[in-house]
DNA sequence: CTGAAAGCGCTTACAG
DNA sequence: CTGAAAGCGCTTACAG
């Protein structure tokens, strides 16, 4: 009968049918407290009005609960939604928000965000916030006393999910090694103080540890180097100031048009983007993988495992970090300082022994497993050993043996 | 002095001020309803005392309006954020809503959406549906009276943008049927009312143009089929089910491992993502690209460009119809129908002519922009011509005569 | 099991 | 330019 004039609410409802707004809200919200018959009635002639439910804006402003998780990503959302490990963290966290009826609002830290955009913010019940921001303007404007979960670097007094970075890139270094080298190359990502996009030299100030995650790698790196009686100083390292194609391609491009005597045959990547992109041009300048190249990357990214050749790299389980830290905003898990194992995937791109002329580059794959301390267990990277291997085939066994 | 107790709001700064809670609000909302003097004052003991501004919850429930545009897409999460098409939509929706001062809500139309996360989604001041949805379902769930746009399909009585699927496929195939294949082979992506994930049948009942794009795209290519005298029915058609490298490879395995006298020399894919997956699998098996097997794509992502050979495929511009999208939710653009042109790309997957031993395939590239009607030129697709070449390479000039 | 009432924190005509 | 007051639509003790 009576068509909704304009805006139905739980009021109008009630007094339609003659109950306390109370019941109407109960009927909708927790069911055991009226009579079924009641509740019933009620669903029905809401259903009938076209009253949908509650007004989520009302019920926001009354629990003070708005079942939203605010994501609060360092990079561009260009960047972050084309990035494959941003979306794979992404991934994990929506799935876990999804199951426990909460809902994804993403938040870019790259403009200085304008009051509107950061008076959104004050909506989510918790904010996740991955990635070093360029500033610490943003997270000043964020609510305080709301829970927050810090993704891949520190926040003073935060709970904080990671990887461990140093140990992986010290196995995958090691692992690269057992096949000595003529020359290496060290491709960075975002090490340096201020950009740069090229060849670092020795006056630019890095950042730290503390500060990314670019730092740790490096560490890493070095500290196999020197076990290996490299001087660590020696390696040339470039760096990379975004994780793109576009700003990859010239630093990559300048490295492999150096002459013979000075191209590095190793390139340790702190990507699979910059790794993929190095593949990409190499071939394009008929360098062979891995005779004349051996590259290695990080992530563990799907595209550089659906190629040919296959990139070398340590897998993290980005999605198990959302998953995690999603956990640990909704109050699911304790929020503690999370560290995550990281796996080494061997492809062919830098094979465990350089072969010359295998018919079939698959017989090399093998995957290892590194167990290198896993969740909670404490907020410093382990030290650790690469423990496991799997064999993609039994036909082929390998025993790593990386320290 | 006085410490935040817990939770300091507008009233309670307005009252140790000495003020209306009227001119708190005006300081932050309406600059020019108040004295500079005021204004100042209000701003810096607002900071002293750890005000942020006014809380987005209560001015939400007030004004009606939350600042926050719902995506609804019609995959998984999972999916979206990993497809690089959706990326490249949600990348253009949120600069324009990030550049308005709104932010970007993520739901998924593939879970039933239970009670909480349908209420979340009435906290939007409006909504852009992406991708077909499994069922009405979720649509009804969401609130009436609130702008909504549909992406790539038609939802009666509501405004569409979408791209010319029929012409830019019919375009790609006369293109690809320039050089007379032996054998061809169509891989749709979700055409069929039923699932099937691989050779179609006859008897199964496809989904209309209306409800997929997929139908569309077939559509233009059986059109190009007529007009080179081949009878479409004769053109066998392999389903796949979800455009991810793990679904499609099976199907295509299947493809490229029958007997040489009956594989297709030319497979017309409906996404990148299907023709990355059949180039990697033709890789492992030996199969010459294009000499043994040519490819044609559909959305002309970064992936396919960025690798040795290229794609040939039509480049659709998703972040351009992200942003036309966000635009016409937000009201700064008329909310109609609108059809974004798209372009053919040629790369080394199929080049214009298939020319054995180039010593550089790089030569053989070129691009062509198929100007096919364009923004707001109605809801149905046009008809129309590829009508420019861009040359990449001066000293290759190649002229093409697509009907 | 049900109903009357307070109040979440804000914005906005409106009167001064 | 400023202040007093209504009310956005709901939830939740609380009394019955």
């Amino acid at each position: 009968m009576t068509p909704p004039s304009r805006h139905i609410t739980l009021k109008d409802l009630a007094r339609e049918l003659g109950v306390s707004t109370a019941s109407v809200s109960n009927a909708f919200n927790r069911p055991d407290q009226l009579s079924p018959r009641l509740r019933e009635r009620i669903l029905s002639e809401a259903q009938r009005l076209g009253y949908q439910g509650p007004d989520a804006r009302a019920r926001t402003l009354r629990t003070g609960r708005s079942r939203i998780i605010a994501v609060v990503l360092a990079e561009t959302l260009t960047y972050s939604l084309n990035d494959a490990v941003s979306s794979e963290l992404l991934t994990g966290i929506a799935e876990v928000l999804d199951d426990h009826g909460h809902t994804l609002l993403l938040l870019s830290g790259r403009q200085p965000g304008s009051r509107q955009t950061s008076g959104t913010a004050s909506m989510a019940d918790g904010f996740i916030v991955y990635g070093l921001m360029p500033s610490a303007m943003l997270l000043n404007e964020l609510p305080a006393q709301r829970p927050l979960v810090a993704v891949d670097f520190n926040i003073d007094g935060q709970p904080m999910v990671h990887i461990d970075n140093e140990p992986a890139s010290h196995a995958i270094a090691c692992y690269a090694l057992a096949t000595p080298p003529r020359r290496i190359g060290v491709l960075a990502l975002r090490l340096t103080e201020t950009p740069c996009n090229g060849r670092v030299t020795e006056e630019q100030p890095w950042l730290t540890a503390e500060r990314t995650i670019t730092r740790a790698r490096l560490d890493g790196f070095h500290r196999a180097f020197e076990e290996h009686g490299i001087d660590p100083a020696a390696v040339p390292v470039w760096n990379i100031e975004e994780n793109t194609h576009d700003i990859c391609a010239p630093v990559i491009a300048s490295i492999l048009d150096l002459p013979d005597d000075e191209r590095p045959d190793l390139l340790l990547c702190m990507s699979d983007r910059i790794a993929l992109t190095a593949l990409t041009l190499a071939e394009q300048r008929g360098l062979r993988i891995p005779e004349d190249l051996r590259l290695t990357g990080f992530d563990g990214i799907a595209e550089g495992q659906y190629r040919s050749p296959r990139l070398t790299t340590v897998r993290q389980d980005s999605t198990e970090k959302g998953r995690i830290t999603a956990r640990m905003i909704l109050g699911l898990v304790p929020a503690e300082p999370s560290l995550l194992a990281t796996e080494l995937i061997v492809g062919e791109s830098c094979p465990y022994r350089v072969t010359f002329g295998l018919t079939n580059p698959a017989t090399q794959s093998l995957r290892c497993t590194a167990n290198l301390g896993g969740n909670g267990a404490g907020r410093r990277p382990l030290g650790g050993v690469i423990d496991r291997v799997i064999e993609d085939h039994a036909d082929n066994p390998l025993n790593l043996d990386i320290a």
